[in-house]
DNA sequence: AATTAGTTAATGAACGACCATTCACTTATA
DNA sequence: TATAAGTGAATGGTCGTTCATTAACTAATT
């Protein structure tokens, strides 16, 4: 007979697996059949961790959230860090946990939101939005500083930016010609052109 | 009793009203039943029109990426399109069908090619495919003529406006405070920026 | 113009499969 | 011995799809 593990090992396997299974086929298609077979277990047993399906759904989503926002979240009101160097590193912390270790072709954060309860979506876009503030307030510092292009709207460009990493999953390969990093350079150098702050680098 | 309609009727009535549900929904998530309720009959008689859900999918995906591929077509070998015109034209053929008319809020494209059988997504993908190369050429050109920076790499180029397209459907609004035009004329200041081209106008 | 035959849109009922979840239970561990 | 990990079986539901049948249209025939 299998052994039994402890509670906090079990919640993080489900949460890990769950992870693997949400992104790689959707949340819709994955089952809690799915998700227990590769745990090692029966699906009645995950009702002893967790209260159904969406709430592993949310707390995956919720991590995943918290992991993008918190490491930036010094950048928003310290007026001391270059808009530029900020930028950089919004970029760089974004790219890194949207194509590391993971690998997975799916959008599940833009989509998977309409899987929740209202009050858990309530969470998940308050840190979305928490992480647009951020983003924001880095464009405005920059604009002020006449780094970036006054006619360059806020919003739309963090809009722009964090689109073209979240869907980076979907054509991003490892076993492609770019590394992780390279990937960061280039999405560093394009945004920064954008914002119309090209003039930091000469043209090549 | 309800009066009978033609077959090239129906068709397109649950083209477009699956369509309209399978963006806002999901796909998994919208069911035949839905379908059928909204056409305003039973979801057997769908069958007397598609072979099944996945046709009727696939019809759509197929549709939609044709129009954004067949009127951007010739420029990929037309020497005598100006490139930066050449960008214009080719985002602003894309942005006007993703937030014209249809307001949806999810991404049907990038998720749903995982619901196609093989064959099906191959046809799809052929068509990504060309958009691609329409973008990449545009972008070599422009490199070529010295318009656009030439560390730029294309492909990542091309996917990362595509990528700021796709995702407007997420956040824009048209209630908003921007029009679509407006937005078109952001995307294609930032994309000619971002590839370096943003000499073309000053910074205001 | 009336009748008929053929076609096909539309239906109701049923199919098997799978789904998330519940619950009484067993069993291992501390 | 108390606690909690793990199970088997069952529940009610939904899903996509099939199929025999009905009813409304079209076109040819009388």
């Amino acid at each position: 007979m299998a052994e039994r593990k402890n509670r906090a090992t079990q919640q993080e396997l489900i949460l890990a697996v769950s992870s693997r299974l949400f992104w790689e086929k959707g949340y819709a298609e994955t089952s809690m059949k799915d998700i227990a077979g590769v745990c090692g277990f029966r699906p009645a047993n995950i009702y002893n961790f967790f209260t159904g399906k969406e709430s592993i759904l949310f707390e995956i989503l919720y991590r995943e959230m918290v992991d993008i926002v918190v490491p930036i979240a010094h950048l928003k009101d310290d007026e001391s860090v270059n808009p530029v160097e900020a930028l950089r590193l919004m970029i760089e912390n974004h790219v890194k946990l949207t194509l590391g270790e993971k690998r997975s072709s799916k959008l599940l954060f833009d989509v998977g939101l309409n899987n929740l309860s209202p009050a858990n979506r309530k969470k998940i876009i308050r840190l979305r939005d928490d992480y647009d503030a951020i983003g924001v307030a880095i464009v405005r510092r920059g604009k002020k500083a006449g780094i970036f292009a006054k006619d360059v709207d806020d919003k739309i460009a963090v809009f722009s930016i964090g689109s073209i990493i979240a869907r980076s999953r979907i054509w991003y390969s490892p076993k492609g010609k770019y590394s992780v990093d390279e990937i960061i350079e280039f999405m560093f150098r394009f945004a920064l052109r954008g914002l119309g702050g090209g003039a930091v680098f000469g043209k090549r």
